[in-house]
DNA sequence: CTGAAAGCGCTTACAG
DNA sequence: CTGAAAGCGCTTACAG
């Protein structure tokens, strides 16, 4: 049989025979060497430097019937705030070491899902993050077993499963009150596709907490370009003084959009977004935002499936770990497109 | 023991005892069904479906010595290029069934990075493909065995091994040599961060081929932030008219620097990017720049890499897929910011 | 074409 | 503390 991956890699017999004792020491030994007599610590130590040994991942797994890998649940990879929460997993899971793979949830039909969802199960992950910012996947969850170390990120809550929230309501609420103590007579919305939107949501209370008429709000899709045409069409409209975007990137191509129909960011219409983008500060005017913490709600979704996999391990009963709730709350950034800096900047003189 | 993942899933025996064949006869079958009698084929297809029978990925990785899935090695995953590449892979994966996982190259020192493709060949990836944006990644070459299934994405060229060119120093050169034909004395580079930077290269070549001096190119990092201060400076320099960036997020910040210093794009100076970036089309003024077609690459990369896993899965020697050189070419695309279409339509009058 | 046997490299009761 | 045994779920020669 061609050995061609591990090769010639020695396996725990092979060290085991150098350091004169039985497999199962070898394993006692891997998993805590305290189980093992000094003498033999040692021994076996000093053969497994010798022979530059490591434990072959996929017989444990086989033998464990868990791997020691985390499973990535995600729709497309591409979209900012994924890319950015996938980072900050990547990189907690690699400190911990365990590899991350990932599969993608696409929208080619519930069966579709279904398939990567079980193919995902069937190589053991010892725990999996479902990104749900766009309840595509909703239905994945039913599919993932309660003895499954899993937390979701984002979208609505599961009440016996471990989650990260983003507090999206409440930073819309934030912005959009933000933006009309800025003096305007309202806030016009530009969602992002989501059946649930919870932006949308904290937009809308918060005019209707101050009495204002809200303007029904405009659909699009997460193609920026697509908002072009968006801006273009309320820069027409000489009432719209305040837009208010699902997201930095659609934000960005309705300033484009207004740009074109002759009006100007922040002197003629504020603009504000949300997440905080990498180019949303290099933008010409920097746009004003909601900075979410993608990347650290993706390391914290990391810490605490760990401490689900501890359980299942150590073969504890499901702990506390399995059912948090945790919030990552956004923060409103203000930069000059929404001119407040600037006026602020006039008043000082 | 617990059962923790795949549970009370039948097994390979389950099968064979409902469809009353041997296990040996379950594995031929699921290879190649053709290796087996009609008769007991339609029982073992029928006692698949009873018992919704699916193979176990891991006890199979454990008996072939090789895991049915894709090892991807790049540094930091967020940058454009790399985002777009992994995308391409990965949907090219899922379609053919291997889902990909990721190690992250990263630059805290080269024993750290070792260690991940050890990790990562540990695993026995059925084939592993390398992201080689930045060079980093040189020494990790050497680190795996040419027996296993590798294609390279970008990057200098290694002669024995499969590759991915990405014609960066032709793209810069038609870049460079299209933006002297609009008229300016010279164009100045604005560089990525890469040890040996093609594109650079190919901006020095064309000016050198046009007898122009080359002005000093400035060093940046993937930050586009930064190049903020950049375009400020570029800007206070009122002979500097034309600008050609590494890539588009720099383009941007360097954009947004020229227009604090005062100067119009594209009436003052005219900027090129590099990559087109999503974002590229909807900035203000849209960005005239190379479309690299990464998600094709990443597309690419798994059919090579396909191709060598079937030479190994079928015990053939390393075909010519092992050593293949194959160029995916980035395209001009002009837009506003160098300000030829708005000439041409004026001109058209 | 087909089954009994041995093996992949681990882990975990079970006795000592 | 330690070793002989059995098992995880597959695959591949080896005989029939």
């Amino acid at each position: 049989m061609p050995r061609t991956k591990r090769g010639t890699a020695p396996s725990i017999r092979d060290v085991a025979a150098v350091a004169n004792v039985s497999v199962p020491t070898m394993s006692r030994y891997l998993k805590d060497p305290s189980r093992v007599s000094e003498k033999k610590r040692v021994a076996i130590a000093a053969a497994i430097e010798k022979l530059n040994y490591r434990p072959n991942p996929i017989a444990r797994a086989l033998a464990l019937d868990m791997s020691e890998s985390i499973a990535v649940m995600s729709a497309d990879t591409r979209l900012y705030g994924r890319t950015q929460t996938f980072y900050g997993i990547e990189r907690k899971a690699q400190e911990i070491g365990y590899p991350t793979t990932i599969y993608v949830l696409d929208s080619r039909g519930g069966d579709w899902m279904l398939g990567s969802v079980r193919s995902c199960l069937d190589r053991s992950p010892a725990g999996v993050i479902l990104i749900d910012y766009d309840r595509l996947t909703d239905s994945v969850v039913s599919h993932i077993p309660s003895t499954t170390p899993l937390v979701i990120i984002g979208g609505p809550r599961h009440e016996d499963r471990a989650q990260i929230h983003l507090c999206e309501y409440d930073s819309a609420y934030a912005m959009t009150k933000h933006l009309l103590a800025l003096g305007h007579a309202t806030v016009h919305y530009v969602a992002v596709p989501s059946d649930v939107d919870a932006r949308e949501d904290g937009w809308r209370m918060a005019l209707s907490d101050a009495h204002v008429p809200a303007p029904a709000p405009i659909a699009t899709t997460w193609d920026a370009e697509k908002a072009i045409a968006i801006g273009q069409q309320l820069g027409e409209d000489d009432s719209v003084t305040a837009i208010f975007a699902g997201n930095d990137e659609i934000a960005m191509g309705v300033m484009r959009g207004l740009a074109i129909a002759g009006k100007r960011v922040p002197e003629d219409v504020i603009v504000a977004g949300f997440d905080d983008h990498t180019l949303s500060r290099v933008w010409n005017p920097p746009l004003t935002t909601i900075r979410q913490h993608f990347d650290e709600a993706g390391e914290h979704a990391v810490t605490m499936l760990k401490q689900q996999i501890d359980d299942v391990v150590n073969n504890r009963p499901r702990g506390e770990a399995w059912t948090m709730f945790d919030k990552i709350a956004g923060e409103l950034v203000k930069r000059e497109s929404t001119g407040e800096l600037a006026r602020a900047a006039v008043e000082e003189r």
